[in-house]
DNA sequence: AATGAATATGAAACTGATTTCATAACGAGC
DNA sequence: GCTCGTTATGAAATCAGTTTCATATTCATT
């Protein structure tokens, strides 16, 4: 490979001068410019990365740490930033936490090692004492999942209100004995627990007390859905709607209650959450939460730049509107 | 954020030998090296990947160009990547070429830039006379799409006989206007042609001659599935079959044709291809063609890593076997 | 006791860029 | 004709490591 000094020999001007043309600084002679830039080209020269960063502090990298990668939500999530991150002449470094700690912070030392310029968090492992100091080597956004300091930027949803409108929803359709599916009721972390005051204000607002063994936790996938139907088949006072804050489990739960001779929406109504594909394709089709993604992931990869541009900038919070989709499962 | 220098400052000794601890050079006596540890913990101290690199010519990061990571086949694949390099200290860097010429350009010069040790390929946007060249500047590893060229290494999957056993498994199941939904057609490179061969071998084999306006070329989404059930219907001579290269083509397929009272497997019976998430959740579930996704991805980077290590390693070609799962739309 | 190999360490060169400092040439203003 | 600001360029320092070369000990061998 050819450097800046190959450069420099065959035009027999100095690395400076090189280095002024490629950086485009001003006062060098039109004649010497095209001198280089042709020389450049006919050699196929093009500067080090590693040269330039540890010179120049900057790595043209964003690190995105997602829990997973084949959680639709989280590829569509990945999709828009990688996109808009190509626009803006960055490259994307995804990591999967695995929903483990120790991954997590592996990740975050990505920041301390200046292998990436900043970091987009869609999910949160950590505590927030042991993530927030990695904080001073590099701009960190919340993206999704988010905690409750003003210190952080992040960029999220309104998540109580989906919650919400999805349980009103059901109750507005006559149901009175509504479930609740979440992933994790104890995370501690925002997304999850506003989700879950979202569902309980409703059900308050409408004087509505849930059994509570219809609040079913941990559950992510499609098969964790079938298991809730067959728990709730056993059970005496059984619910005839289920809010789901997971697509996947809400499609679980309508295959396996069919598969029980249930009809839905008529014998059990299901929301689900996020639609995801599978919504237009389980049967009957899903009422579901639309989060706009593509915005979520412009919106992260616009702020994080805005961020490493300006390194005091103080940090900001965006909130993005929520829909209900209303299709054939309510 | 602290230096070798720092270290060396600290514990009264010389770059090299902090280097040499760092990287387990021989010859450091038991009481210096301790002392360098304890000072590099005391500071916090890691070492700066751009100079590292700089000096070392190695980046242990791989990338990995995807066509679309919002496909599950891609975010299964890139899942199983991610991992398998993580456990051998690895970093992924994706890119999407959204079937681009110049973005997959773009993202091999990474390989020239040396922002990667090696690459691998899961689709092949450029001709081969552009992309060759860049194998000087690194491994590159084709992994799903392939070229038949005996100089680059390959994990690839008997596409040929997966699609000779979906269309044969129709044909036993009594049909004989099978009709075929492929990608593209034309595109020239090996996967997809491979598959068209397949179901033409095993058309021949039976004597069948397909109708050639039920071949359907540049399919991809649920929506062209859509697109193909209104096409048939409109047609004197009907297919009572479809073999289509992609799951989300067959999910669409199938519930356009609900839509529209024909039965499935009855009037239309239907095989996919891929085994993704979804093949479950329609109804009928769909039977389709098995690719072990997972052992793609590890062969693939234990594969690359090989290469890497060892710079003139020949080309290798490694075939991973495919299998039927019927399901219940055929 | 002399020689040579193995062990242990440091100084300096090197990786490939960017940036600072110095300086030369040129034109404008007095 | 002299000073000063602008334009244009190069030499050398710098970034943070790794590697080469040189050298000083230590220990075993004859």
């Amino acid at each position: 490979m050819p450097t800046i000094s190959d450069v420099a020999r065959i035009t027999g001007l100095s690395k400076s001068t090189i280095s002024r043309v490629i950086n485009n600084h001003p006062y060098i002679s039109s004649d010497k410019r095209e001198k280089v830039l042709k020389a450049m080209e006919e050699i196929g020269y093009y500067p080090n990365p590693s040269a330039r960063r540890l010179r120049g502090h900057t790595t043209n990298t964003i690190g995105v740490i997602v829990p997973r990668i084949v959680n639709p939500f989280f590829s569509y999530l990945v999709n828009s930033i990688e996109q808009e991150a190509f626009k803006n002449n960055y490259q994307v470094i995804i990591f999967q936490s695995n929903d483990l700690k120790d991954k997590e912070l592996y990740f975050l030392n990505l920041l301390k090692n200046r292998q990436v310029d900043g970091i987009i968090m869609t999910s949160i492992e950590n505590d927030w004492e042991t993530i927030e100091p990695f904080m001073q080597y590099g701009p960190i956004l919340l993206c999704n999942e988010y905690v409750n300091q003003s210190s952080v930027s992040k960029v999220r949803l309104d998540q109580n209100k989906g919650a919400y409108m999805g349980t009103e929803h059901l109750i507005n359709k006559g149901h009175q004995k509504i479930a609740y599916c979440t992933g994790g009721l104890f995370a501690g972390y925002g997304r999850d627990l506003d989700r879950n005051t979202g569902y309980q204000k409703a059900m308050d607002k409408h004087h509505l007390t849930p059994n509570p063994s219809w609040i079913f936790i941990e559950r992510h996938s499609i098969e964790d859905g079938k298991s809730v139907v067959k728990e709730i088949l056993s059970m005496n006072d059984k619910p005839t709607a289920i809010f789901s804050g997971s697509d996947e489990v809400a499609a679980g739960i309508i295959i396996e209650a069919k598969e029980n001779g249930l009809r839905i929406p008529d014998d059990l109504a299901v929301v689900g959450f996020d639609d995801q594909p599978l919504a237009e394709i389980v049967e009957p089709k899903l009422t579901t939460i639309k989060q706009p993604i593509d915005e979520m992931g412009i919106k992260s990869v616009e702020l994080l730049i805005k961020m490493m541009n300006n390194k005091d900038s103080l940090a900001e919070e965006v909130q993005l509107p929520i829909q209900l989709i209303e299709r054939e499962s309510t």
